[in-house]
DNA sequence: TTATGTATGATACAATATATCAATAATAGC
DNA sequence: GCTATTATTGATATATTGTATCATACATAA
């Protein structure tokens, strides 16, 4: 658990705290290390002994914990994951893209490489539109599922 | 509406048919001309003299839509477009890339070009995983917007 | 210690999506 | 044309997901 070390760290530089119930939230995410709808993981939550946790606070403890790049929501198909990153020391990464496996729902976060950007940013130019995208999410198979 | 026409043939060819509920759906959709979510959709539709479209099928003719490439379900917004490819003859296009504006929600369909997918393709080989996808979806501002 | 802001608890409800079965319409085969 | 079969729609219930709101607790600074 050395992931919530490094988010608190990262939460005070911010001037933010990482309370009790956020880091239950963040817990949750790390362990179970796939990707997991608001009420899986209010589930999850509450499986452990802890006080009742109400799926309204998952809400809002996942928008803390997004605001803080602690964790990812993947809007093709509304789930959060825990940021890859957490514990490394560099702040400034490059845009995240996932890969989402369509068999087993693993979510692989990898780098988008300068030359998608820019062919992304190519086509988008064109017709005068201006990129504002933080992430970009490609579904297919996995390497475990492709045998 | 030289759209219904050119897909009332897509339809026949396909062996299917655009029934006249189907068309009430699609025609909501190509007249408004912007992303709709199945109840935005079904409130237009159902403010037309036909009789009253329940949500039910709405969904039901969307996934017939979407199966027939007439429409196209934005995942990152859970909202549905027309294919604004409907009336060209050629069936065989490339993958759609949607520009999703934040401000106006206009959303404009252009197609991935193959460096971006080639781009995308590496990175994602790179960890042994296989694009399945048909569309990307990027959101930012759009030239009426970027002022 | 009081005031102020932040975080959480507790409910209610809105919005979105699916399951299921009955009724109707279309079509093929006779 | 008539019946068996399938496809489509109607009708209803319910599951799932997400937000609004106000009260309470907690921390921190003055």
């Amino acid at each position: 658990m050395n992931s919530i070390l490094s988010a608190e760290q990262k939460c005070a530089e911010n001037g933010v705290k990482l309370t009790k119930r956020r880091k239950e939230v963040l817990t949750a995410l790390l362990e179970c290390n796939i990707a997991l709808s608001a009420y899986e993981l209010t589930e999850r939550c509450n499986q452990q002994g802890e006080p009742a946790m109400p799926p309204m606070s998952v809400y809002r403890i996942l928008e803390f914990l997004e605001e803080q790049s602690l964790v990812h929501r993947l809007s093709t198909t509304n789930k959060y994951i825990a940021c890859s990153h957490i514990s490394c020391d560099h702040s400034h990464f490059r845009r995240p893209q996932f890969l989402i496996c369509n068999d087993c729902t693993r979510v692989q976060e990898v780098n988008v490489t300068p030359e998608t950007l820019k062919a992304i940013e190519r086509v988008a130019a064109n017709v005068g539109f201006n990129l504002g995208d933080k992430q970009l999410e490609v579904s297919g198979t996995c390497s475990d599922c492709t045998q």
